[in-house]
DNA sequence: TACCAGGGCCTTT
DNA sequence: AAAGGCCATGGT
């Protein structure tokens, strides 16, 4: 990877399949906003960073060069050839035309607990909102960075408070459910680091203990926060998918073990 | 297997 | 401006 560091800004030059805009606004990930000159502002890892795209260069804005090959490029998925996948998707008409149509988009390798949290306040829920519960955790029960924003609360903070204390964050019923997660990591109960190194089924299972977290919600843990790339989440949208464009018995375990990036085109393509 | 659980977005009127 | 459907659901 072709890293330069120019006045405190990282470049890495060369990356194809990289659009900030598809990859944050595909409904993965709750914490990141376009700022002025289309870059992209918010917090990951419990730092701060700001991104942005121009031709096939990636800039990173506020990051040392040894937190960009430590953290980022594993973040981004940098290292992973998504212009092979693409082609690899060329035996279904459908799946290669959403491919095509969202390019840009890559699975960002998120950490495990926030994933888990952020998509338990999800379910039933709507975009706009999810961001606003999450940033309300995040004010309340994160910790200040330097540049003024608040990182994702750790699981310890979060199970040491009350239901009702979580509830101010407006999340409604899933407080509980929250609380649940926390406490559950907290304690060792469920150890989200060693859930990556199991089967999918059988981190799925232990997923599920968790109150509030079905196959959904467990699928995008899998898929965006565990690593597991041929997890494919299905929910409304997708199941609008497979009605109107696939055979009423089929898997989408056709679609292998990048499945999960597969879903990730069509839900975007479906979306618009 | 229905139905219920915040609350706010978003479209429609 | 008011209404009502809807929302990357899961528990009971």
């Amino acid at each position: 990877m072709n890293i330069e560091e120019k006045s405190g800004t990282i470049i890495i030059k060369g990356i194809k399949n990289l659009s900030l805009k598809q990859t944050f606004e595909c409904g993965q990930c709750f914490r990141f906003n376009e700022a002025e000159d289309e870059s992209y502002v918010g917090v990951a890892m419990g730092k701060s960073i700001r991104l942005r795209v121009d031709g096939n260069d990636l800039t990173i804005f506020g990051a040392t060069k040894e937190d960009v090959e430590k953290i980022w490029i594993k973040y981004l998925d940098l290292e992973r050839d998504y212009g092979k996948i693409i082609e690899s998707f060329s035996f279904d008409v459908h799946l290669h035309k959403a491919a095509q149509n969202g390019s840009g988009i890559r699975i960002l390798a998120q950490d495990s607990w926030e994933t888990l949290c952020s998509f338990i306040i999800s379910q039933n829920n709507n975009i706009p909102r999810i961001k606003k519960i999450i940033d309300s955790l995040c004010t309340r029960y994160g910790e200040l960075l330097p540049d003024g924003q608040y990182s994702f609360p750790s699981a310890s903070r979060l199970a040491s408070l009350s239901e009702s204390e979580i509830g101010e964050t407006r999340c409604g019923f899933r407080a509980k459910y929250i609380l649940d997660a926390a406490r559950q990591v907290d304690s060792g109960a469920i150890d989200l680091e060693q859930l990556k190194k199991l089967d999918e089924e059988t981190a799925r299972l232990e997923l599920k203990k968790i109150k509030g977290v079905g196959d959904k919600v467990a699928s995008c843990v899998l898929l965006f926060g565990l690593g597991y790339l041929s997890s494919f989440p299905v929910d409304v949208w997708m199941k609008r998918v497979l009605d109107k464009y696939y055979p009423a018995d089929f898997s989408p375990t056709v679609f292998g073990e990048y499945a999960g990036i597969a879903q990730q085109y069509l839900f975007y393509f479906e979306r618009g």
